[in-house]
DNA sequence: TTGAAAGCGCTAACAA
DNA sequence: TTGTTAGCGCTTTCAA
C-alpha cells in the first residue's frame, strides 16, 4: 500500500549524479547543464517522484499554511469569511486550514505558519492564556458579539466599523419613516455586545432617552456574570465551552418575534442582531401571524448567503464577510512575512436592499 | 517579531545533557532521572520551548492531518459532511484541512497524510489524471450528481445507496396518497445522475413506463456532451472548471417550479434532487401563487441544516452527511494506517417529515 | 540511565 | 557547473 516513494536521492544515483543537482533541476533554481536536467526530469517521472513538502516545510521553516481557528462551523458568516481566506490565501500560495475543534494546546501541533481567529473573544482568550509567548503569528476577526473595550493588545484584528454599520441600518430606516425602530438580540440585556452597544449610542445620540426599551433581548446570564463584562470578552472559565455553543440565532430570532408581540413593544421595525436571527424573526413574525413589512419591517447584519431562502428578501447591511475574510489573510500573511500592518484594519459594509423593510407614507423625501 | 524559539538543542545545553535526554523527558518516554527531567521540563518552560511539529512529522513521516478536497464551499451538504469530518477526525488525534482552491498539483504539495474527494467525479478525475500513481491515500464520498457506473477502481468510496433513498421517498409520498410523483433535477435530462436513474428505474418497476415525462429538468447541455456519459463522469476538459461551478440549486429549483406549471406537468408531488432545489421548489411554488403542499407537495433529499428557514418545513430523506463524513474520516484514517478497508462503504438515511407533503384523502391505511 | 550518532528529505553555501 | 557539506528540529537505536 504505502511504498515509499522515491526521494531525490534515488533520482540522484540512477542519474549518477549528487542530489544538489537533482534539487536545482527539480526547482528550476542554480546551475545545472541542460541535458542533465533532462535526464534527471526523466528519471524523475519514470521513478514517479513526489517532493516531500514537510522535509521542505523543514528546511525552509514555512509551511506555506495558515489555520482558521472557528468553532462555529455552522455560522454562515464564518464559512463565508473562509471562503474569502482560501481565495485571498490561494492568491498568496498559501493553504488555508479550518479547525475549531482542536483545543488551543494542540493548535501549537498543527503545521501552519499562523492562525486567524474566529473573533476577538477567542483572541483574547488566547492572549490571556500565554500572554505574549505564542509561536505562532495571529490575527483575529472580529464579530461584535463581545464588547471589547481594547482590541487585545498584540492580535491585531480585521474588523468593520460596527457603529457606522448601525448608523447606516438606522438611517435607511428612518428614511423610510420609521421612527421607532427596535433592536433585537440572541444576548441578554445585560451582557453587552458591541452590536447593541452601538444601537443604544446612536440612539442615545438621537436624543432618544429610554432606549434601553427598545432593546429586544433572549435570554438572561447567570446573576454571577452580570458584574464585569470583561468576564464576557476574556471567558476564563467558560472558554471552553465555547466549543460547544452552536447558537441558534435562527432560533432565537422566531422566539424574539413573539416576544415583540408579548411585550406589546412599540415600534414599527426591527434591527435584528444578524442575518440569521433576522430570518428567525421574518420566520417568527409570520407564524404569530404578522406580515413582513407589511406590519413590521424587518432589517439584518452581515450579508449572508442564506438571506435568498426566505421571502421577503431581507433588507441587510452586508459586511462582505468574504472581504473580511480576505483581509485577515493579507494582515496575517503581512506578519508572517515581516511586513508593516496595521493593528486594527477596518473592512468596508453596505446596505443591500431587499422587501423587508416597508417604506412608510410619512419617508422623508430622499434628499 | 518572530524570534526564534528554542529547539530542543537550546534546553539540552542549559541542562547540561543530550538532546535525545531531553527529548525523553518531553515526550513521557524511556528512561530519564526523575530530577534531571523536572529540571529539563523547568527549564523547557522558562525558554517558552514549544515542539516543532514540522520536524517531528518529518521524522515519524505522518503529520495527522488530512485534506478534504472541495470544490464547493457554498453546499450546505458538504459543510456538514467538513463538520462530521472534523469531529470524527479529532477523535482519533487528526485534524482535517479544507481545499477546494489548488489544483491538483497543488494538492501534493499539501501537508497532508490523505485526501479525501468530495465526490466521484473528482475522485475519477484524480484517477484519471495520476492513474494510480498518487503517493497519498484516498477516499471518495459521493454525491450523486455524476453517474459513476463502477466506482473508480482503486479509491474506496463512502456512499448512501441511491436507490433505497429515493425508494424511501417514493413509497412515503405513495403512502401519502400520491401516484403522480414528479422528480426535479439542476441537470438536463440527457446527463443522467444517479439519483435520476433511480427515480426513473424505481418508477419503471412500478410498471410506469412513461416515468421520463415526470423528470422535470431545468437546462439543456451541449449536444457534444449528449453521446457519453462518462464525459460527464470524467470530464477531461471540462474539470477545471468544476473550480468556478458554483451551483445554484435554489435558484433552478425556483425555476423548475415555473417550468412545472409551464408544462402544465400531471403531478400531485415533486421529488427535488436535492434540499437546496426543493427549497428553490418551494419558493418558487409560492411565488407562483400555489401553496405547499395543499396544492403540491414537495420533497428533498439530504437533511441539511438549512431546511429550517423555510416554511413549510421541508420533508426529506436524510442522508446524514455528518455521518457520511465522519466515515470518510474513518475509511481513510484505516488506510492510512494500513487496516483493511472495504472499496465501498454504505452509510444510513432516514426520512425526516417535516410539513411540505399533503397526506391526500386517498392515503392507504398505514400497514 | 545516558548520550552519540544516524537519519527523515530537502536546501543552500561554498569549494572545487 | 558540480558535488560536498552542514544543517532544519526531532526520534530512535545502540553502545556505553
Amino acid at each position: 500500500m504505502e511504498r515509499k516513494s522515491a526521494t531525490r536521492l534515488d533520482i540522484a544515483k540512477r542519474a549518477g549524479t549528487s542530489v544538489s543537482v537533482v534539487s536545482r533541476a527539480l526547482n528550476n533554481s542554480g546551475y545545472v547543464a541542460k541535458e542533465k536536467k533532462e535526464r534527471i526530469l526523466r528519471i524523475a517521472q519514470e521513478l514517479n517522484y513526489a517532493p516531500n513538502p514537510v522535509a521542505i516545510s523543514l528546511q525552509k521553516r514555512r509551511t506555506k499554511q495558515i489555520l482558521f481557528y472557528c468553532r462555529n462551523v455552522d455560522n454562515a458568516f464564518n464559512i463565508q469569511l473562509y471562503k474569502g481566506m482560501l481565495t485571498a490565501a490561494a492568491d498568496r500560495g498559501y493553504l488555508v486550514l479550518f479547525n475549531g475543534k482542536v483545543s488551543f494546546e494542540e493548535i501549537r501541533n498543527t503545521l501552519v505558519d499562523g492562525i486567524i481567529m474566529q473573533d476577538q473573544g477567542l483572541a483574547g482568550y488566547y492572549l490571556s492564556r500565554y500572554g505574549k509567548n505564542y509561536h505562532l503569528p495571529v490575527v483575529s476577526a472580529a464579530y461584535g458579539e463581545v464588547l471589547v473595550e481594547k482590541t487585545p493588545a498584540g492580535i491585531p484584528v480585521v474588523e468593520v466599523d460596527t457603529y457606522r454599520v448601525m448608523e447606516t441600518a438606522l438611517d435607511y430606516l428612518e428614511r423610510c419613516g420609521h421612527r421607532r425602530i427596535a433592536f433585537g438580540t440572541p444576548y441578554p440585556a445585560e451582557s453587552m455586545n458591541v452590536r447593541t452597544a452601538a444601537f443604544l449610542s446612536r440612539m442615545r445620540e438621537r436624543g432618544l432617552k429610554e432606549a434601553g426599551s427598545l432593546v429586544l433581548a433572549v435570554s438572561r446570564r447567570d446573576e454571577r456574570l452580570r458584574e464585569d463584562a470583561r468576564l464576557l470578552a476574556f471567558p476564563e472559565e467558560t472558554a471552553e465551552n465555547l466549543n460547544l455553543v452552536n447558537e441558534d440565532f435562527f432560533g432565537k430570532g422566531k422566539l424574539a418575534a413573539r416576544l415583540f408581540l408579548e411585550r406589546k413593544m412599540d415600534a414599527t421595525a426591527v434591527v435584528g442582531f444578524n442575518d440569521e436571527f433576522s430570518l428567525g424573526l421574518i420566520c417568527g413574525f409570520q407564524e404569530q401571524g404578522l406580515r413582513v413589512p407589511q406590519d413590521v419591517s424587518v432589517m439584518g447584519i452581515d450579508g449572508i448567503g442564506a438571506r435568498k431562502y426566505v421571502s421577503p428578501l431581507l433588507t441587510t447591511v452586508s459586511l462582505f464577510p468574504e472581504e473580511q475574510g480576505a483581509m485577515c489573510v493579507q494582515v496575517l500573511l503581512d506578519l508572517i512575512e515581516g511586513k508593516k500592518i496595521r493593528h486594527v484594519t477596518h473592512t468596508g459594509f453596505r446596505l443591500l436592499e431587499g422587501e423587508s423593510v416597508l417604506p412608510r407614507a410619512s419617508a422623508a423625501k430622499t434628499p
